[in-house]
DNA sequence: CCTACCGATCGGTAGG
DNA sequence: CCTACCGATCGGTAGG
Protein backbone atom coordinates (compact mmCIF):
# COMPACT_ATOMS: atom_id res chain seq x y z
CA UNK A 1 0.00 0.00 0.00
CA UNK A 2 1.19 3.70 -0.66
CA UNK A 3 0.51 4.42 3.05
CA UNK A 4 2.25 1.63 4.37
CA UNK A 5 5.39 4.14 4.76
CA UNK A 6 3.89 7.06 6.46
CA UNK A 7 1.86 5.30 9.11
CA UNK A 8 4.68 2.63 9.89
CA UNK A 9 6.77 5.71 10.86
CA UNK A 10 4.17 6.95 12.47
CA UNK A 11 2.94 3.41 14.42
CA UNK A 12 6.99 3.81 15.29
CA UNK A 13 6.39 7.37 16.71
CA UNK A 14 3.46 6.52 19.24
CA UNK A 15 5.02 3.74 19.88
CA UNK A 16 8.27 5.87 21.09
CA UNK A 17 6.10 7.82 22.56
CA UNK A 18 4.75 5.51 24.89
CA UNK A 19 7.94 4.60 26.06
CA UNK A 20 9.37 8.19 26.56
CA UNK A 21 6.17 9.02 28.55
CA UNK A 22 6.54 5.78 30.82
CA UNK A 23 10.49 5.90 31.41
CA UNK A 24 12.18 8.95 29.99
CA UNK A 25 13.86 9.17 26.57
CA UNK A 26 17.36 8.14 27.88
CA UNK A 27 16.33 5.32 29.88
CA UNK A 28 14.17 3.82 26.77
CA UNK A 29 16.40 2.13 24.10
CA UNK A 30 16.18 1.81 20.46
CA UNK A 31 16.11 -1.59 21.03
CA UNK A 32 13.12 -1.37 23.48
CA UNK A 33 11.09 0.82 20.56
CA UNK A 34 11.98 -1.98 18.44
CA UNK A 35 10.50 -4.84 20.67
CA UNK A 36 7.22 -2.92 21.48
CA UNK A 37 6.91 -3.26 17.35
CA UNK A 38 8.05 -6.53 17.22
CA UNK A 39 11.31 -5.79 15.34
CA UNK A 40 14.71 -5.86 15.77
CA UNK A 41 16.50 -2.81 16.99
CA UNK A 42 18.54 -2.52 13.68
CA UNK A 43 15.21 -2.78 11.44
CA UNK A 44 14.21 0.48 13.06
CA UNK A 45 16.67 2.57 11.10
CA UNK A 46 15.46 1.66 6.86
CA UNK A 47 12.33 4.28 8.81
CA UNK A 48 14.47 6.72 11.08
CA UNK A 49 17.64 8.49 10.76
CA UNK A 50 18.30 8.14 14.69
CA UNK A 51 16.61 8.17 17.94
CA UNK A 52 16.69 11.75 18.24
CA UNK A 53 15.17 12.14 14.95
CA UNK A 54 12.01 10.20 16.44
CA UNK A 55 12.32 12.17 19.60
CA UNK A 56 12.13 15.56 17.67
CA UNK A 57 9.23 14.35 15.65
CA UNK A 58 7.30 14.05 18.34
CA UNK A 59 8.02 17.12 19.97
CA UNK A 60 7.53 18.73 16.79
CA UNK A 61 3.84 17.46 16.15
CA UNK A 62 2.74 17.81 19.40
CA UNK A 63 4.25 21.57 19.51
CA UNK A 64 2.32 22.06 16.54
CA UNK A 65 -0.74 20.19 18.06
CA UNK A 66 -0.92 23.05 21.29
CA UNK A 67 -0.33 25.51 18.22
CA UNK A 68 -3.26 25.25 16.61
CA UNK A 69 -5.83 24.51 19.58
CA UNK A 70 -4.79 27.65 21.18
CA UNK A 71 -5.07 29.58 17.33
CA UNK A 72 -8.70 27.69 16.94
CA UNK A 73 -9.23 28.83 20.25
CA UNK A 74 -7.92 32.70 20.51
CA UNK A 75 -9.88 32.49 17.08
CA UNK A 76 -13.64 31.59 18.22
CA UNK A 77 -13.21 34.34 21.52
CA UNK A 78 -11.45 37.66 19.77
CA UNK A 79 -13.94 39.81 20.75
CA UNK A 80 -14.92 38.45 24.31
CA UNK A 81 -13.07 39.46 27.52
CA UNK A 82 -10.28 38.55 29.03
CA UNK A 83 -11.43 36.39 31.23
CA UNK A 84 -13.39 33.75 28.41
CA UNK A 85 -10.34 34.03 25.96
CA UNK A 86 -8.20 32.88 29.19
CA UNK A 87 -10.85 30.02 30.09
CA UNK A 88 -10.95 29.33 25.74
CA UNK A 89 -6.70 28.68 25.76
CA UNK A 90 -6.84 26.44 28.78
CA UNK A 91 -9.29 24.66 27.69
CA UNK A 92 -7.81 24.32 24.51
CA UNK A 93 -4.46 23.08 26.52
CA UNK A 94 -6.68 20.65 28.65
CA UNK A 95 -8.34 19.01 25.79
CA UNK A 96 -4.82 19.13 23.64
CA UNK A 97 -3.39 16.81 26.40
CA UNK A 98 -6.29 14.87 27.21
CA UNK A 99 -6.46 13.81 23.80
CA UNK A 100 -2.73 12.48 23.92
CA UNK A 101 -1.11 12.71 27.10
CA UNK A 102 1.77 10.21 25.85
CA UNK A 103 2.44 13.27 23.25
CA UNK A 104 2.20 16.33 25.56
CA UNK A 105 3.93 14.56 28.65
CA UNK A 106 6.84 13.89 25.77
CA UNK A 107 6.57 17.50 24.75
CA UNK A 108 6.88 18.87 28.23
CA UNK A 109 9.44 16.62 29.78
CA UNK A 110 11.96 15.34 27.48
CA UNK A 111 12.59 18.35 24.83
CA UNK A 112 16.07 18.94 26.86
CA UNK A 113 17.38 15.96 25.52
CA UNK A 114 16.80 17.47 22.26
CA UNK A 115 20.19 18.56 20.44
CA UNK A 116 21.19 22.25 21.14
CA UNK A 117 19.86 24.17 18.45
CA UNK A 118 16.45 21.91 18.20
CA UNK A 119 16.20 22.52 22.02
CA UNK A 120 16.26 26.38 21.01
CA UNK A 121 13.80 26.09 18.64
CA UNK A 122 11.50 24.45 21.06
CA UNK A 123 12.32 26.61 23.41
CA UNK A 124 11.36 29.65 21.34
CA UNK A 125 7.86 28.37 20.43
CA UNK A 126 7.28 27.89 24.24
CA UNK A 127 8.10 31.50 24.78
CA UNK A 128 5.57 32.28 22.02
CA UNK A 129 3.22 29.73 23.17
CA UNK A 130 3.28 31.30 27.08
CA UNK A 131 2.92 35.13 25.41
CA UNK A 132 -0.34 34.32 24.73
CA UNK A 133 -1.25 33.78 27.93
CA UNK A 134 0.56 36.65 29.41
CA UNK A 135 -1.07 38.90 26.56
CA UNK A 136 -4.74 38.06 27.88
CA UNK A 137 -3.28 38.82 31.56
CA UNK A 138 -2.32 42.26 30.58
CA UNK A 139 -5.32 42.66 28.66
CA UNK A 140 -7.77 41.92 31.41
CA UNK A 141 -5.19 43.69 33.65
CA UNK A 142 -6.06 46.71 31.43
CA UNK A 143 -9.75 46.56 31.41
CA UNK A 144 -9.88 45.76 35.13
CA UNK A 145 -11.06 42.28 34.90
CA UNK A 146 -8.03 40.66 36.30
CA UNK A 147 -6.19 41.84 39.35
CA UNK A 148 -2.77 43.21 39.20
CA UNK A 149 -0.17 40.68 39.02
CA UNK A 150 3.13 39.57 37.27
CA UNK A 151 1.92 38.41 33.93
CA UNK A 152 4.75 36.54 33.36
CA UNK A 153 4.92 34.73 36.50
CA UNK A 154 1.02 33.99 36.28
CA UNK A 155 1.29 33.09 32.61
CA UNK A 156 3.99 30.45 34.57
CA UNK A 157 2.33 29.37 37.14
CA UNK A 158 -1.09 28.44 35.41
CA UNK A 159 0.73 26.64 32.47
CA UNK A 160 3.09 24.72 34.77
CA UNK A 161 -0.50 23.88 36.70
CA UNK A 162 -1.71 22.67 32.87
CA UNK A 163 1.04 21.09 32.12
CA UNK A 164 1.66 18.51 34.89
CA UNK A 165 -2.21 16.89 33.96
CA UNK A 166 0.52 15.25 31.53
CA UNK A 167 1.57 13.06 33.96
CA UNK A 168 -0.85 12.07 35.85
CA UNK A 169 -3.98 11.88 33.50
CA UNK A 170 -5.42 8.22 32.56
CA UNK A 171 -8.39 8.60 30.87
CA UNK A 172 -9.80 5.90 33.05
CA UNK A 173 -9.44 8.08 35.55
CA UNK A 174 -11.82 9.49 38.48
CA UNK A 175 -13.00 12.76 36.53
CA UNK A 176 -13.38 13.14 32.65
CA UNK A 177 -11.28 15.13 30.12
CA UNK A 178 -14.11 17.61 30.24
CA UNK A 179 -14.70 17.79 34.19
CA UNK A 180 -11.02 18.38 34.57
CA UNK A 181 -11.16 21.15 31.72
CA UNK A 182 -13.92 22.74 33.16
CA UNK A 183 -11.92 22.66 36.76
CA UNK A 184 -9.15 23.93 35.40
CA UNK A 185 -10.62 26.55 33.11
CA UNK A 186 -12.07 27.66 36.38
CA UNK A 187 -9.28 27.46 38.92
CA UNK A 188 -7.17 29.65 36.02
CA UNK A 189 -9.83 32.56 35.77
CA UNK A 190 -10.14 32.45 39.63
CA UNK A 191 -6.51 32.83 40.16
CA UNK A 192 -6.73 36.01 38.17
CA UNK A 193 -10.00 37.89 38.79
CA UNK A 194 -10.53 40.67 40.30
CA UNK A 195 -12.41 40.34 44.05
CA UNK A 196 -15.53 42.13 44.42
CA UNK B 1 38.82 14.48 60.60
CA UNK B 2 36.49 12.53 62.15
CA UNK B 3 33.31 14.37 59.85
CA UNK B 4 35.30 13.63 56.50
CA UNK B 5 33.57 10.45 55.60
CA UNK B 6 29.75 12.03 56.32
CA UNK B 7 31.39 15.51 54.39
CA UNK B 8 32.01 13.11 51.63
CA UNK B 9 29.02 11.39 51.37
CA UNK B 10 27.10 14.37 51.42
CA UNK B 11 29.59 16.15 48.79
CA UNK B 12 28.80 13.14 46.41
CA UNK B 13 24.69 13.68 47.08
CA UNK B 14 25.48 17.66 46.22
CA UNK B 15 27.49 16.91 42.59
CA UNK B 16 24.98 13.98 41.73
CA UNK B 17 21.82 16.56 42.83
CA UNK B 18 23.47 18.94 40.42
CA UNK B 19 23.81 16.57 37.01
CA UNK B 20 20.56 14.91 37.83
CA UNK B 21 18.60 18.29 37.78
CA UNK B 22 20.52 19.24 34.77
CA UNK B 23 20.37 16.25 32.99
CA UNK B 24 18.64 13.80 34.83
CA UNK B 25 19.50 10.45 36.47
CA UNK B 26 19.28 8.25 33.53
CA UNK B 27 21.57 10.26 31.33
CA UNK B 28 23.93 10.83 33.99
CA UNK B 29 26.69 8.05 34.79
CA UNK B 30 28.48 7.32 37.49
CA UNK B 31 31.62 8.66 35.59
CA UNK B 32 30.15 11.85 35.41
CA UNK B 33 29.27 12.32 39.22
CA UNK B 34 32.71 10.99 40.38
CA UNK B 35 34.37 13.30 37.48
CA UNK B 36 32.56 16.57 39.40
CA UNK B 37 34.20 15.42 42.08
CA UNK B 38 37.47 14.78 40.71
CA UNK B 39 38.16 10.87 41.48
CA UNK B 40 37.11 7.81 39.43
CA UNK B 41 34.00 6.32 39.13
CA UNK B 42 34.84 2.78 41.09
CA UNK B 43 36.59 5.42 43.59
CA UNK B 44 32.44 6.29 44.28
CA UNK B 45 31.68 3.16 45.65
CA UNK B 46 33.81 3.48 48.84
CA UNK B 47 31.31 5.50 49.87
CA UNK B 48 27.94 4.25 48.43
CA UNK B 49 26.44 1.08 47.57
CA UNK B 50 25.30 2.15 43.92
CA UNK B 51 24.23 4.77 41.68
CA UNK B 52 20.16 4.24 42.69
CA UNK B 53 21.48 4.22 46.62
CA UNK B 54 22.43 8.57 45.74
CA UNK B 55 19.12 9.10 44.17
CA UNK B 56 17.47 7.41 47.19
CA UNK B 57 19.94 9.80 49.71
CA UNK B 58 18.96 12.78 47.74
CA UNK B 59 15.01 12.59 47.25
CA UNK B 60 14.54 11.27 50.81
CA UNK B 61 16.28 14.25 52.30
CA UNK B 62 14.01 15.96 49.85
CA UNK B 63 10.81 15.11 51.28
CA UNK B 64 12.21 15.17 54.75
CA UNK B 65 12.84 19.47 53.97
CA UNK B 66 9.62 19.80 52.62
CA UNK B 67 7.86 17.87 55.19
CA UNK B 68 9.47 19.74 58.08
CA UNK B 69 8.60 23.10 56.34
CA UNK B 70 5.68 22.48 55.64
CA UNK B 71 5.29 20.94 60.15
CA UNK B 72 6.64 24.66 60.80
CA UNK B 73 4.38 26.41 58.36
CA UNK B 74 1.10 24.44 59.83
CA UNK B 75 2.48 24.91 63.65
CA UNK B 76 2.54 28.49 63.22
CA UNK B 77 -0.89 29.34 61.83
CA UNK B 78 -2.98 26.18 63.16
CA UNK B 79 -5.34 29.02 64.53
CA UNK B 80 -5.41 31.43 61.68
CA UNK B 81 -7.87 31.44 58.79
CA UNK B 82 -7.20 28.66 55.78
CA UNK B 83 -6.23 31.36 53.33
CA UNK B 84 -3.46 32.28 56.02
CA UNK B 85 -3.10 28.63 56.58
CA UNK B 86 -2.70 27.75 52.66
CA UNK B 87 -0.31 31.14 52.08
CA UNK B 88 1.56 29.79 54.35
CA UNK B 89 1.99 26.57 53.26
CA UNK B 90 2.76 27.83 49.69
CA UNK B 91 5.18 29.81 51.30
CA UNK B 92 7.47 27.47 52.98
CA UNK B 93 7.33 25.12 49.45
CA UNK B 94 8.52 27.70 47.76
CA UNK B 95 11.28 28.77 50.26
CA UNK B 96 12.39 25.30 49.91
CA UNK B 97 12.80 25.01 46.52
CA UNK B 98 14.28 28.27 46.23
CA UNK B 99 16.51 27.13 49.14
CA UNK B 100 18.25 24.38 46.60
CA UNK B 101 16.29 24.30 44.03
CA UNK B 102 18.64 21.01 42.85
CA UNK B 103 17.65 19.08 46.00
CA UNK B 104 13.74 19.98 44.83
CA UNK B 105 14.06 19.39 41.63
CA UNK B 106 15.37 15.83 41.77
CA UNK B 107 12.99 15.30 44.37
CA UNK B 108 9.96 16.32 42.05
CA UNK B 109 11.55 15.09 38.50
CA UNK B 110 13.81 11.99 39.64
CA UNK B 111 11.52 9.71 41.91
CA UNK B 112 10.25 7.75 39.12
CA UNK B 113 13.92 6.08 38.39
CA UNK B 114 14.05 4.29 41.99
CA UNK B 115 12.92 0.68 42.71
CA UNK B 116 9.43 -0.16 43.06
CA UNK B 117 9.49 0.14 47.15
CA UNK B 118 11.40 3.34 47.04
CA UNK B 119 9.30 4.65 44.15
CA UNK B 120 5.97 3.79 46.64
CA UNK B 121 7.24 4.86 49.26
CA UNK B 122 7.73 8.44 47.84
CA UNK B 123 4.24 8.61 46.05
CA UNK B 124 2.69 7.62 49.95
CA UNK B 125 4.87 10.64 51.30
CA UNK B 126 3.48 12.56 48.67
CA UNK B 127 0.28 12.10 48.90
CA UNK B 128 0.50 12.64 52.36
CA UNK B 129 1.94 16.04 51.77
CA UNK B 130 -0.44 16.92 49.23
CA UNK B 131 -3.32 15.78 51.94
CA UNK B 132 -1.97 18.97 53.51
CA UNK B 133 -3.19 20.74 51.29
CA UNK B 134 -6.55 19.56 50.51
CA UNK B 135 -7.27 19.57 54.36
CA UNK B 136 -6.96 23.05 54.25
CA UNK B 137 -8.94 23.97 51.17
CA UNK B 138 -11.95 21.72 52.84
CA UNK B 139 -11.20 23.76 55.73
CA UNK B 140 -11.70 26.76 53.50
CA UNK B 141 -14.61 25.57 51.61
CA UNK B 142 -16.44 24.62 55.10
CA UNK B 143 -16.14 28.52 56.39
CA UNK B 144 -17.24 29.93 53.37
CA UNK B 145 -13.95 31.46 52.76
CA UNK B 146 -13.08 28.82 50.12
CA UNK B 147 -15.45 28.74 46.66
CA UNK B 148 -16.71 25.17 46.09
CA UNK B 149 -13.98 23.52 44.17
CA UNK B 150 -12.94 19.78 43.78
CA UNK B 151 -10.15 19.73 46.57
CA UNK B 152 -8.02 17.10 45.19
CA UNK B 153 -7.99 18.44 41.66
CA UNK B 154 -7.16 22.07 43.23
CA UNK B 155 -4.39 20.90 45.37
CA UNK B 156 -2.72 19.24 42.46
CA UNK B 157 -3.43 22.74 40.54
CA UNK B 158 -1.27 23.98 43.07
CA UNK B 159 1.07 21.92 44.09
CA UNK B 160 1.85 21.77 40.45
CA UNK B 161 2.17 24.90 39.61
CA UNK B 162 4.75 25.73 42.92
CA UNK B 163 6.81 22.79 41.87
CA UNK B 164 7.32 24.17 38.54
CA UNK B 165 9.42 26.36 40.42
CA UNK B 166 12.28 23.79 40.56
CA UNK B 167 12.48 23.54 37.03
CA UNK B 168 13.31 27.35 36.07
CA UNK B 169 14.46 29.07 39.35
CA UNK B 170 17.76 30.92 38.75
CA UNK B 171 19.03 32.66 42.45
CA UNK B 172 20.67 35.30 39.97
CA UNK B 173 17.29 35.87 38.32
CA UNK B 174 14.41 38.80 37.53
CA UNK B 175 12.87 37.99 40.65
CA UNK B 176 13.92 37.23 44.35
CA UNK B 177 12.64 34.49 46.41
CA UNK B 178 10.73 36.49 48.45
CA UNK B 179 9.17 38.09 45.54
CA UNK B 180 8.07 34.79 44.24
CA UNK B 181 7.02 33.77 47.50
CA UNK B 182 4.76 36.63 47.81
CA UNK B 183 3.56 36.62 44.66
CA UNK B 184 2.69 32.49 44.38
CA UNK B 185 1.18 32.37 47.95
CA UNK B 186 -1.16 35.27 46.44
CA UNK B 187 -1.70 33.64 43.37
CA UNK B 188 -3.13 30.21 45.07
CA UNK B 189 -4.90 31.98 47.33
CA UNK B 190 -7.01 33.84 44.80
CA UNK B 191 -7.23 30.32 42.55
CA UNK B 192 -9.78 29.70 45.70
CA UNK B 193 -11.19 32.07 47.47
CA UNK B 194 -15.11 33.12 46.77
CA UNK B 195 -15.58 36.21 44.85
CA UNK B 196 -17.51 38.88 46.77
C1' DC C 1 13.18 -6.09 7.70
C1' DC C 2 17.04 -9.49 8.89
C1' DT C 3 21.82 -11.24 10.81
C1' DA C 4 26.12 -9.98 12.14
C1' DC C 5 28.79 -6.82 13.96
C1' DC C 6 31.21 -2.17 15.47
C1' DG C 7 33.43 0.84 19.14
C1' DA C 8 31.92 3.16 23.16
C1' DT C 9 30.07 3.28 27.43
C1' DC C 10 27.36 1.51 31.20
C1' DG C 11 27.12 0.13 36.56
C1' DG C 12 29.82 -2.31 39.35
C1' DT C 13 33.73 -5.67 41.48
C1' DA C 14 38.51 -7.38 42.73
C1' DG C 15 42.32 -6.48 44.93
C1' DG C 16 45.20 -3.64 46.51
C1' DC D 1 41.18 6.30 46.45
C1' DC D 2 43.67 3.73 42.54
C1' DT D 3 44.32 0.39 38.29
C1' DA D 4 42.50 -3.20 35.91
C1' DC D 5 38.82 -5.40 34.55
C1' DC D 6 33.91 -7.73 34.10
C1' DG D 7 29.60 -8.78 31.31
C1' DA D 8 25.86 -6.19 29.51
C1' DT D 9 24.03 -2.88 26.78
C1' DC D 10 24.16 1.30 24.12
C1' DG D 11 23.20 3.78 19.25
C1' DG D 12 24.19 2.76 14.90
C1' DT D 13 26.28 0.54 10.23
C1' DA D 14 27.19 -3.05 6.54
C1' DG D 15 25.36 -5.83 3.50
C1' DG D 16 22.09 -8.29 2.16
Amino acid sequence: MAIEAPSRRRAIEDAASALFHERGYPATSVRDIARALDIRGASLYAHVTSKEDVLWSIVDRAASTFERAADAAAAATAQRPPAERLSALVRAHVEAIAADPELASVFVSEWRHLSADRKMSILERRDAYEGRFREVIVAGMATGDFGSTDPGLAATFILTALNGLATWYRPDGRLTAQRIADHYADLATRTLEEHR
